[in-house]
DNA sequence: AACACGGGGAT
DNA sequence: ATCCCAGTGTT
């Protein structure tokens, strides 16, 4: 039998007030939920995507305070956006965020669209974006099917399907849009997703604390810790990563810009790269060089090796200290000979911060 | 539908 | 170590 087939049941079950009513007494003081702007609430959801509230405050403090509005950060160069973005990871939210701002300010006056289908067409707002803005800052009764709405709706209406097929986030948005009130749609929405962020956690959830304890079909049925159903994700692999350090004459580091798009798109880092099956690391670092910079280097020292986890693989990154030994720098990628403050005041990734410490010293 | 895309906190 | 996240865009 589909999960979905009792669906009459769950529209009799009124969610919504209890769950307000906590809400009312239990909402956190955050920054965003000061001074609502629609601008405001656009910024802070879009960087809450896949990322905790306590890691967004200071970010969200800083970016709003360099960009106050719109129109300032549609007249900001990408470049300054990634570096407010540095350290917070899905580094094409703030490449989509920078190109919306000025799709905004040429398509709509400056003025932000406070309707679900012109706004939802702007670059990086899909369908949680759009559903959150909406519902919060303008009203819209358009319920949100985020990680923590799907894990308690899971729950409280016993469903199990797999909350990793696409389809289940689609019923769920149609079983929701019977629970939000007209009245209230943000309300709502923040409140099913705090429950999910402070009460319903994944591992051991609270539920002597729940609003909705008393009418949680998981919890009636003892389903809690079998919901919600996820497929296992595979094992990452780990990779093997070496880069070079290339000081010019004056003690400058060769640094590259990468690729705009893609991984950690416009960022800056130390040439280098991936060492193949059965390639020493020296061997590896001399064929990004060539590969990458047209050159031919020596490999000194090594420096350092750091371990960074990605979503998808890990690496473990060596570090060398190269001297040129025969040819002329070229690349496709933009280059620069940066001096210390030049790369404290450009983007890098994290897992080329975690090498910054042994530059010093090198 | 499947995959790429960061990083940090909780367990 | 492993899992989880206030998801979107591309293919």
């Amino acid at each position: 039998m589909s999960p979905f087939l009792s669906q009459k049941t769950h529209s009799k079950l009124d969610i919504s007030t209890p769950l307000i009513d906590w809400f009312e007494k239990n909402r956190r003081a955050l920054p965003w939920r000061e001074n609502r702007t629609l601008y405001r609430v656009w910024i802070s959801e879009v960087m809450l995507q896949q990322t905790r509230v306590d890691t967004v405050i200071p970010y969200f403090h800083r970016f709003l305070n360099c960009f106050p509005d719109i129109s300032a950060l549609a007249k900001a160069k990408l470049q300054n956006v990634l570096k407010l973005w540095e350290g917070l990871g899905y580094y094409a939210r703030a490449r989509n965020l920078h190109r919306a701002a000025r799709k905004v300010k040429e398509e709509f006056d400056g003025v932000i669209p406070d309707e679900p289908e012109a706004f939802r067409r702007l670059p990086g707002v899909g369908p949680y974006i759009s559903a959150a803005v909406m519902s919060i800052a303008c009203g819209h009764p358009i319920p949100v099917v985020d990680g923590n709405v799907l894990r308690g709706a899971c729950r409280i209406f016993a469903l199990e399907n797999d909350i990793s097929h696409p389809n289940t986030r689609k019923k769920l948005a149609e079983l929701l849009t019977k629970q939000i009130p007209h009245d209230r749609p943000g309300d709502f929405n923040e409140a099913m997703m705090e429950l999910g962020a402070t009460i319903c956690s994944p591992k051991s959830p609270d539920c002597t604390g729940c609003p909705l304890a008393h009418l949680c079909i998981a919890k009636r049925d003892g389903l809690i810790s079998k919901l919600p159903v996820k497929t296992p994700k595979a094992p990452v692999p780990e990779y093997r990563v070496v880069v070079a350090l290339i000081r010019d004459s004056v003690g400058r580091i060769l640094i590259q810009k990468r690729p705009e798009n893609g991984l950690l798109g416009g960022l800056w880092e130390f040439p280098g790269g991936k060492v193949e099956t059965g390639e020493t690391l020296p061997a590896a670092l001399k064929r990004e060089c060539r590969e990458e910079l047209g050159i031919k280097v020596e490999i000194g020292e090594e420096i350092a090796t750091i371990r960074h986890a990605y979503t998808h693989f890990k690496i473990r990154l060596t570090a060398f200290s190269c001297t040129i030994l025969d040819g002329d720098i070229r690349s496709t990628l933009p280059l620069q000979w940066a001096t210390m403050e030049d790369i404290a005041a450009l983007p890098f990734p994290k897992a080329n911060h975690k090498l910054f410490p042994a530059l010093r010293n090198e």
